[in-house]
DNA sequence: GTCTATATTTGGATAGAC
DNA sequence: GTCTATCCAAATATAGAC
């Protein structure tokens, strides 16, 4: 279908307008230059702007929720919660602006639809099953991991782009969390279990 | 001076329209309708919106250095840290607005002038003082804090406003911190290198 | 310092021919 | 589906009288 392929470029095109010129930066007439239109002819394939912004957020939330089930994450729970922050870092590192679609609220008005907040909650259950697996299953373990993970991300995109003052705290903040975290019970896996132990496991 | 007071009364209108209607959801029109004056004669007090942005920046900045300045800190180090956290997000949530300006980006193209910025410094170096008197001289854990403490605000304000969901998990998060960071040596507080025992203080 | 009047720009969105 | 033409609204900012 060639419909989808153009609104496929014109995506494209919003993305590379939102990298330079900011996300809020470019109005529907400089889209309509990048993809050489007239600017009329958008709302064939976008009822607005905000329908433009929400899908790209849901690409963005796509993009995060494949990389996740594309990690190949160590057998050991808390390596792998390591391995998996260390990820979402990167992912948030390597697209600033898609960082401020996705988790800051950076565009006036701007509310994902129902379909984007689905994919949104997809990319958030990959964080409960890793706590799980390392026996954590305490809600507020994740809402802590959340919190201390988009903190990183924040910091290190608006006050040090490019960088790595913050991304290089991830495991750190992990090993914080963890620490402050309900232990997994004897029957849990004692590979996690060990990692439980008391103490700072690295500088 | 009553140019003095007339700017303050804009300031304290601009921040009762930026709590009812978004920080970038209010023009100089409705402003000026607030202080009942023609929008053009706000130019007379500040030269542009975005001089308008400043001021609030400065004084929400102002703010905060005040309500650190102010603060009764516990003896112990590592309580005092704890309430200074505790502080901190409250400060954040009473005004999530404000909370807005000073931490996030959502003000298109809003660069705090140096002033203002010199407002932000002031406030940042009570964080220092805290940590040096907890016997943390890594600078790193500084960084570490910010991210922490914005990430429980942003995400606080951003998925339950009104709520306590992430403000709760404060201590949580210090405690984490602590874990991870260089305990004191031996010759530093005692009352400080005792809560540096590991293991985990609270839940 | 405040006002009226207005300049100027921008940008989102719609109508209708082809 | 794309175009031309146009609307409409909003919003920042300036000029100059009083």
């Amino acid at each position: 279908m060639q419909h989808e392929a153009a609104k496929e470029e014109i995506l494209e095109a919003a993305w590379g307008l939102a990298r330079t010129r900011g996300l809020t930066g470019f109005s529907l007439r400089d889209l309509a230059v990048a993809v050489q239109m007239r600017h009329q002819s958008l709302y064939t394939y976008f009822a607005s702007k905000q329908a433009i912004y929400d899908a790209m957020f849901a690409q963005g939330m796509r993009a995060l929720a494949d990389q996740r089930s594309a990690l190949a994450l160590d057998r050991d729970p808390v390596r792998a919660l390591r391995q998996a922050a260390r990820a979402f870092l990167a992912f948030c590192v390597e697209d600033p602006v898609r960082y401020q679609l996705l988790f800051e609220r950076v565009v006036p008005d701007f509310v994902p639809s129902a379909a984007s907040m689905e994919l949104s909650a997809e990319a958030l259950r990959y964080v409960g099953a890793w706590h799980r697996a390392a026996g954590l299953t305490d809600p507020a373990d994740v809402d802590l991991w959340r919190a201390v993970l988009t903190g990183l991300a924040g910091q290190q995109i608006a006050n040090d782009p490019g960088g790595a003052r913050w991304t290089r705290l991830a495991d750190r903040a992990i090993d914080g969390l963890l620490s402050t975290a309900q232990p997994p019970s004897a029957s849990g896996a004692p590979s996690a279990a060990s990692a439980f132990q008391p103490g700072r496991s690295r500088r």
